[in-house]
DNA sequence: GATTAATACGTGTATATACACATTATGGCT
DNA sequence: AGCCATAATGTGTATATACACGTATTAATC
């Protein structure tokens, strides 16, 4: 369950730099995801991020509420195009230096080569439940 | 973000372990810290998990609602006491096994080094995290 | 072309998480 | 005794997470 433990200390740690964007560490990262792949549909962007449908749907909820994120029309009928909004892509461009002090923190207790590991280690555990 | 998203497939092997059980990996853990620290407050149990204090309070409604735990008087007549029912405990040691099950996967993976740098990893953050 | 399978998405319900605010009970100080 | 700081807990609100179920649309099969 450690791990479990870590996510959640790690979100206070970003959420610390996050709170005075008015975001939180895991909208943040929804953000990057929606700017990496604009366009995409509710599924692709599940999947990619590794997370349940609904979820992120839900997630969606609140970013759009703050005139962060565009839910358009796809390619079909079902199917939606998500995209930042001009106000979403400036909110990111302020969250950036953000995400990078948090990160920066991180690597100062954890060292380089503390990161490196971490990442392994959640690799390796993709793997496991993937 | 990617410790939240292993979290999320974390969460994923250990309650397939536990779910015939009827139990989540969540609950399971609050189980073993009740039994653990028995008669303990909300604010010391919650203190110990490094789990905000409303939370616990909330993740315990669904164990009581089971007959898992029970929360009794504590020594003020502010605090409470909290205890595992006997069907608690039974269930307790039924899910140990199961534990042991999604522990050994992820070790596994991982193997005896591996594990013991996570938990590095962790003491380090919580040290950052306050 | 009509039926069926597959795809994309939403909602109801339940749990997990935490902040702000409110409530109640102790304890110390005057 | 009375007042106030402190301590232990609960509630309202908001987000995060996911399963089960339902709806609509497209593709595949016959």
């Amino acid at each position: 369950m450690s791990v479990r433990r870590t996510s959640r200390l790690l979100g206070v740690i970003y959420d610390a730099e996050f709170a005075p964007l008015g975001i939180k560490s895991t909208q943040f990262s929804l953000l990057v995801a929606i700017s990496l792949m604009d366009g995409a549909g509710i599924q692709s962007l599940a999947a990619a991020m590794q997370m349940d449908r609904t979820t992120l749907t839900r997630n969606l909820k609140p970013l759009q509420s703050n005139d962060w994120v565009a839910v358009g029309e796809g390619t079909d009928r079902r199917s939606k195009a998500l995209h930042l909004t001009p106000k979403g892509k400036a909110l990111l461009a302020k969250a950036m230096p953000a995400w990078d002090r948090a990160q920066q923190k991180v690597e100062r207790v954890l060292g380089a080569d503390g990161v490196k590991q971490l990442n392994e280690t959640l690799r390796r555990l993709e793997v496991l439940a993937g």
